[in-house]
DNA sequence: AGATACCCCTGTTAGC
DNA sequence: TGCTAACAGGGGTATC
């Protein structure tokens, strides 16, 4: 399940492998959800789409997006489109080389037959670039989507998200919070927590608040700084707020070394490598398990219908 | 506006 | 063994 290391992983995959190419097809959609939030469907974006170059790849928490060459209104000086993907839970960005098929497409070595068949079956959507090499969107529990959206200015003129020349972003994702690896993340995001008497793990799970949390690292993030996740958010001072917050953080930027979390085997880099970040795990995953700091029995507990694992012993509850 | 419940989907696992 | 139910997950939408 992607989260910001597992989507940062794949930005930087296709930065290398996309950007400056052009569109010369796409494949017919295998599956309507895909295409669900694509005025005039298929037609549509094939139309503004094809002919278009991939200028960059942009990332804000888990929304990717890249710009492209192409204005949706040759009127509007702010009407240029982009390319908007999320992956929700089970979505891939594959580059494959053309004409192959997967198996024979010098997949990574973790990859078998079966995983490519597999792949084969959740190909959603298929762009064919001028650099000889497909983009390929996988899917299999269809959370995922891909749509053509304008790109409009940031409110403060800061970069939309990692990897944006400029201050825009796509219409439609202003709701969504920088991440927590951004530099222009703001102490918004710290008041916001605290005005909060929400559980902790579910504001941190909030993309309006700070984004590219999901449930693997807002469990681990919460362990490494000894919080327990059904704690109000309020009842945490500004400083452990700040000091938790940076425990994520720290613990997404030490994924990355790993690229990111495969936990069962549904998030896969755009070469089809699993990240190795899951034997790293203190946590998620584990209740039942030791605690690897203090031995104590990991405890599982669903907070606003999110399972979540913490050490009762580490974790104690404000 | 913030909180809350619900929905989308499919493959895997738990339980009977 | 074979069935069903629960579960996993992010985010959009509707409702209060």
């Amino acid at each position: 399940m992607p989260e910001l290391p597992e989507v940062e992983t794949i930005r930087r995959n296709l930065e290398n492998l996309t950007v400056g190419s052009r569109v010369l097809s796409v494949s017919e959609p295998t599956h309507p959800r895909t295409l669900r939030y694509q005025n005039g469907g298929i037609a549509a974006l094939r139309a503004q789409l094809v002919g278009s170059r991939l200028r960059a790849v942009v990332r804000r928490g888990k929304f990717l997006w890249f710009p492209l060459d192409t204005v949706a209104d040759s009127n509007s000086p702010e009407g240029q489109l982009c390319l908007v993907t999320h992956l929700g839970m089970s979505g891939q960005l594959r580059v494959l080389p053309s004409g192959m098929p997967p198996d024979a497409a010098g997949l990574g070595p973790g990859l078998e037959a079966e995983t490519a068949e597999t792949m084969l079956r959740h190909e959603r959507l298929r762009l064919t670039l001028d650099n000889g090499s497909n983009l390929v969107f996988c899917d299999q529990r269809t959370f995922g989507h891909v749509e053509l959206r304008p790109l409009v200015p940031t409110p403060d003129g800061a970069p939309g998200g990692k990897g944006d020349p400029g201050g825009l972003l796509p219409q439609g994702v202003e709701h969504i919070a920088r991440d927590v690896m951004d530099p222009y993340l703001t102490y918004n995001a710290v008041a916001s927590l605290r005005r909060s008497g929400r559980a902790i793990k579910t504001k941190l799970l909030d993309q309006a608040v700070v984004s590219g949390i999901g449930n693997i690292y807002a469990d681990e993030g919460l362990f490494v700084a000894g919080i327990h996740p059904a704690t109000p958010a309020g009842n945490l001072s500004r400083k452990e707020t700040q000091a938790l917050l940076e425990a994520v953080r720290g613990v997404m930027a030490h994924a990355l070394e790993f690229g990111g979390t495969s936990f069962d085997r549904l998030y896969v880099n755009s070469w089809g490598n699993p990240g190795e970040f899951a034997k790293e795990l203190n946590v998620y995953g584990r209740g039942g398990q030791s605690c690897h700091r203090c031995g104590t029995t990991l405890a599982k507990m669903v907070i606003d219908g999110r399972s979540s694992v913490y050490c009762p012993q580490c974790q104690q509850k404000r």
